[in-house]
DNA sequence: GAGATGCTTCGATGACGGTCGAATCGTCGC
DNA sequence: GCGACGATTCGACCGTCATCGAAGCATCTC
């Protein structure tokens, strides 16, 4: 008997309706009812009894703006759930060379709720362990004196940051890569700095693939000692 | 368009049955189908039913003993999984005393497929890193030329560790504490070697709570420097 | 071998829930 | 205000899947 029901929630994800707003909802952006109807490739009525659901359930929230619903992940928790069920849910089988392509971008390159993946992020919190701008502490990592200067030499504002009512600085397991990326306050505040610099652009919106700037190329080289070339998603 | 699909998994691990027979299977015990299917309160028939769709799609592993079958979790990106969906998942309402005994004795020490978590399980983690045995690598922690040594007192193969196909030392998020404990090779060695000493006991057979031992209170003061009451829970 | 035990397969049944059409409620633009 | 648009609610339909009885298969005991 254990105090906590794993059912409820995993019965949510498993429909596959929703399991694809969920995905949408991964690359970060708050997305419309009716944008997420589209996406899913269902009616309005449907998409809302599905939002409904999920937002019962505590999975995703909602902001009314004039006529519009946008609705976003609850958190950043969720947002490792669903990462931790793609770590062990088979490959989906190829089919085009669009699908292809797609999946090769995701892999390179993409948001996790508000933080970086892929290949890029990886590699990042490589180069940050590396270069001594991050070592283990409470909870997952810490900023080190070196790392504290970095990063509000970056323009962020650490204390602020430690403030916040979630983890500071956490390893988030990457599905394509089985390996950890940087996720918590931390992880989201210089991904969303990286952003708006331009070092990465959003391949569609609502998804979650992003590309590497020639700008971000020079930036994570320079800011972060991180060597990551653009030309490897084309 | 992701390369992977989150639904048929999670549909899965979505309904009760399942969901209650793979929450036994994080005990790290591996378990016969009859008894999965008394635990579920389901026929043998059902069960089976159950237990072949959770192979087929790789979640469990299964091994014939005789006329039994033993079933056991796949992996531990399964139970990493688990416990992030259980993170998300709201807390059942308690209805009895036992209900509530039971939950409070697996939030303070139980094992999470083949490595300890809990409050047990977190406090050593951070006596671990406090006591410069564990710091952070690539994929996750590693262990510090100290640590490597006092492993290795402590009987186990550090080297034989290493060459294992599984991460080394990484941080799984647990959903009591919301802060990490130690998994990979390393967590689930000590977490084994542990039990064999007689640190912790199971509390029911097939269940994921542990009970820690006088004589585990004095050894994980004597060798971690992690100082815990075994009278918390009784 | 005969019986018992553990597990799986087959077939039928029944319930739950995902879907959409129609209608309702709110908000925006003119 | 009035029509248009976005979103939600209601009701009905229908497919899917969990469940168990019965039968079949493997393994152990005597």
């Amino acid at each position: 008997m254990s105090d906590v029901d794993l059912a409820p929630v995993a019965r949510l994800i498993g429909d596959p309706t929703r399991a694809t707003m969920l995905d949408a909802l991964l690359s970060g952006r708050p997305l419309a009812a009716g944008e997420l109807a589209r996406l899913a490739g269902v009616t309005a009525q449907t998409a809302s009894t599905h939002l409904a659901l999920l937002r019962d359930a505590g999975l995703i929230a909602v902001e009314a703006q004039g006529r519009h619903r946008y609705y976003r992940l609850a958190g950043e928790d969720v947002a490792t759930a669903l990462e931790a069920l793609a770590l062990i849910s088979p490959d989906r089988p190829v089919r085009s060379l669009r699908q292809s392509k797609s999946a090769q971008a995701l892999g390179y390159a993409r948001t996790c709720y508000d933080h970086l993946a892929g290949v890029a992020g990886v590699a990042l919190l490589d180069a940050m362990l590396a270069g001594d701008v991050l070592c283990s502490g409470r909870g997952g990592y810490d900023l080190t004196p070196t790392g504290r200067g970095l990063v509000e030499a970056f323009g962020l504002d650490v204390a602020g940051l430690r403030t916040r009512h979630r983890s500071f600085a956490r390893p988030c397991l990457d599905w394509t890569e089985r390996r950890p990326h940087l996720a918590g306050a931390v992880g989201a505040a210089i991904t969303g700095e990286m952003l708006d610099r331009g070092w990465f652009l959003r391949r569609r919106a609502g998804e979650r693939g992003l590309r590497l700037t020639d700008r971000g190329v020079g930036g994570l080289a320079d800011v972060f000692g991180c060597r990551l070339s653009p030309a490897a998603t084309g």
